[in-house]
RNA sequence: GGCGCGGUAGCUCAGGCGGUUAGAGCGUUGGAUUCAUAACCCAAAGGUCGGGGGUUCAACUCCCCCCCGCGCUACCA
């Protein structure tokens, strides 16, 4: 493997609209912190770099919400982000922000020297354009009817409905969001990333170079995107907020958000490092690694490398460890349904129960699949973990070298091995310094890998080894007949407990510094990188060294404290978050006369036969008596219903809408369906039958 | 529908370029023990390795089909 002089570690740069929650600690934050942690143990050179992703539509459209300016939204989360890192103890070298001064100017290079090149593809097309507003609408920014299932309120992206994804212009009588009038269509000029160019180095460079040392599901996905053939991209967008595009002919244009966020992290080592940024960006020598969620794949591993590639001065990711999702109660994470435990939420229950957290959470950490958290594993984690075999063996040696050393490191010397018992004790002794020893380099090897868990486990292995060996050697029955027998054994036992010290450092850092402070070990602590990097048992104490009075490492978790955190889960998902009730309804539309409604034929029909498209997910072809005639209609209700049960049904459809063709059928009507907040669709249908061809008025 | 990743003991997961009785931790049960936050230590029970075919002397591991979960994608008037 390549050597390396220093690292660049990037966590994913949350977006600044809403409060972290566990499932971002574990995807990304977590994971990252215990690498870095463990690099700066070896002594490594390492810019640990992160910050709030703060452009975007979204942002605006949040901060328009929450009755605030883009700058005063971004600002709120990204203070309460940074404060729950900081006090989660996520050790960023500097957590910054994309709207600082200096990622306005790094950002508008990297732009402008892509630009330079004439890389960049300029295409001039038709958006819709709100004339009271006189600004161009962004897909979100705009609603109407869904061309698909009727849903009035569609967005232009995407109607919610029936999950369609949508562009604007296909919207049947589009509305501004912003002002509620009808835009209009104008030509707007946009720059795009030729990635189409991208396709043939990006085969040699993560196809055929990354086979082996990426994760199977990164590899995976970015293989079937490459496969998939690659587009241009947009970068660039008209709005306000954000980036100003660097160049004459372009007012009113910002950078897209994707484009600007990841060169956040240049801009971030930058403001870190104002004098020698460049080793750890330009340098070859520079190991970067983007530690992020599996939503953030493609971008980090194709797109940006991409950008990178064709800025032409920058090193490319050597290795990008994205992890799966983390799901709560065995549900998916919903901000919307507040479904989700809160960083800064759970540091204010559990203030002392830090470590605990980084524990479960990396012990379930999502590397492989999809994972989830509850808090009966948390606490049983916890208890018959931490409490039970960590906290333990660190209590019990220090109990035991109070009670018979008064506290003081007993002498250090090889025990003769005089007798059976002691030939026993020097056997054991043996045994477990050997399994120590394999244990840390194990636990190395694993973290070396981004094999977080494992390396975890092998470091509560320390633990497990330890406490064995205590049950083997016995020395409060020792104590009655061979003091010196004793001494040996707490001696290395307190070595062991100091090589956990710096081994749990990594995984539990408030763990580390309680037992340290314990072993009264300020002379210890320069020793810490010869243990990250030796791989082996290393001297810890010294001999007839005055040790602290014991702490506990760890209190049990009682049932009345998850019992708590359980309710409150429950109670939140009763009560949907402000925001979300404001959009379950959604906003009337324009008046219009009676005129335009006449000019629809609603009528009600019976179902006759049904059956399920093929190849199609959404789709069912149903045969429907009109009254007048027996036509097919295509309804997008597949996830609804099933075919069995809409034979027979009578259903609400609309029999004068245009013949549309959908995979190869034409569809002569359209069936409309009531939609609930949760998307769920619904028939609309008489309360009592009707016979075929009822019209609705 | 296509593509990617996954489906191994009650739970969380290892493993497998085919080859002895499929592993660990936690949980459960039994034993031992008392230095320790009833914790630790020992032992046992517990799995037709998602289902069905196939290749092979031999498959959990390779091939095909199917089912389930997650993600991307197509369709959704």
């Amino acid at each position: 493997m390549k050597k390396f002089k220093r690292y660049t570690v990037t966590a994913a740069l949350p977006y600044a609209n809403g409060p972290l929650h566990i499932g971002h600690i574990a995807g990304a934050y977590l994971p990252a912190d215990t690498y870095v942690r463990f690099l700066r143990l070896r002594g490594e050179d390492v810019a640990f770099v992160c910050g709030s992703d703060e452009h975007g539509v979204a942002i605006t459209i949040g901060a328009k919400k929450e009755g605030l300016t883009p700058r005063e939204f971004v600002d709120k989360y990204h203070n309460l982000m940074k404060k729950a890192f900081t006090d989660f103890g996520i050790s960023f070298d500097i957590y910054s922000r994309t709207s600082n001064e200096i990622h306005y100017k790094t950002a508008q290079d990297f732009f402008k020297k892509i630009y330079d090149q004439g890389l960049f593809i300029e295409d001039t097309s038709d958006q819709y354009y709100d004339e009271q507003e006189k600004i161009f609408l962004a897909d979100r920014y705009i609603v109407g009817t869904c061309p698909n299932c009727g849903h009035p309120n569609a967005y232009g992206d995407q109607c919610e409905k029936c999950g369609t994804s949508l562009s604007p212009k296909q919207l049947i009588n589009p509305r501004s969001t912003v002002s509620g009038q009808a835009p209009v269509l104008r030509p707007t000029k946009h720059w795009y990333f030729p990635l189409d160019k991208f396709e043939t180095w990006l085969k040699d460079w993560l196809i055929e170079g990354h086979k082996d040392d990426w994760k199977i599901n990164v590899y995976g996905q970015c293989k079937s995107w490459i496969d998939q053939g690659l587009q241009p991209r947009s970068i660039t967008r008209d709005l306000e907020w954000g980036i100003p595009v660097p160049l004459p002919d372009a007012k009113g244009k910002v950078l897209y958000v994707w484009f600007d966020a990841p060169i956040g992290y240049i801009s971030a080592t930058k403001e870190l490092k104002p004098n020698d940024w460049e080793k750890y960006w330009k340098d070859p020598e520079t190991r970067l690694i983007h530690f992020i969620g599996k939503d953030n794949i493609v971008f980090h591993c194709i797109i940006f490398p991409s950008m990178l590639k064709a800025e032409g001065s920058f090193i490319l990711p050597d290795n990008v460890p994205a992890n799966e999702f983390l799901n709560l109660e065995g549900e998916k994470l919903s901000t919307s349904r507040n479904h989700a435990v809160w960083l800064h939420e759970y540091l204010e229950d559990l203030p002392t129960r830090k470590d605990e957290l980084r524990y479960v959470l990396n012990s379930i950490s999502p590397e492989t699949k999809d994972s989830d958290f509850t808090w009966k594993d948390y606490q049983q984690k916890v208890n018959s973990e931490l409490v039970a075999i960590l906290g333990n063996f660190v209590n019990r040696v220090m109990v035991l070298t109070w009670k018979y050393f008064d506290g003081k490191v007993p002498s250090e010397h090889e025990l003769p091995g005089t007798t059976d018992k002691r030939k026993k004790i020097l056997a054991s002794y043996t045994q477990a310094h050997t399994d120590l020893n394999k244990t840390v380099k194990e636990m190395i090897g694993a973290l070396k890998d981004f094999k977080f868990r494992e390396a975890q486990f092998q470091m509560m292995n320390l633990a497990r080894i330890g406490n064995k060996f205590l049950a083997d050697t016995e020395p409060w029955k020792l104590a009655k007949e061979d003091m010196e027998a004793v001494g040996a054994i707490l001696n290395y036992a307190l070595t062991v407990v100091g090589n956990i010290s710096m081994a749990c450092e990594p995984f539990l850092p408030g763990a580390a510094v309680s037992i340290r402070r314990q072993l009264n070990a300020a002379a210890v602590e320069n020793k810490w990188k010869e243990f990250w990097t030796k791989e082996e048992l290393i001297h810890t104490v010294p001999q007839h060294h005055q040790l602290n009075p014991a702490e506990l490492l760890f209190r049990n978790v009682e049932d009345t404290e998850i019992e708590k955190q359980v309710e409150r889960l429950k109670k939140k998902e009763n009560k949907p978050a402000a925001a979300m009730q404001e959009n379950a309804v959604k906003p009337l539309k324009p008046e219009i006369v009676f005129d335009d409604f006449a000019k629809l034929d609603i009528r009600v029909g019976k179902v006759l036969a049904a059956e399920k498209m093929e190849k199609s997910d959404k789709l069912l072809k149903l045969l429907v008596d009109s009254g007048v005639d027996k036509r097919t209609i295509l309804s997008g209700i597949a996830k609804h219903y099933t075919a069995e049960e809409m034979v027979g049904k009578q259903v609400t459809f609309i029999a004068n809408l245009a013949p549309r063709k959908m995979m190869g059928i034409e569809s002569q009507g359209m069936i409309l369906m009531a939609e609930d907040a949760d998307g769920k669709l619904r028939l609309i249908q008489p309360n009592t039958d009707v016979n075929p061809g009822a019209t609705v008025s």
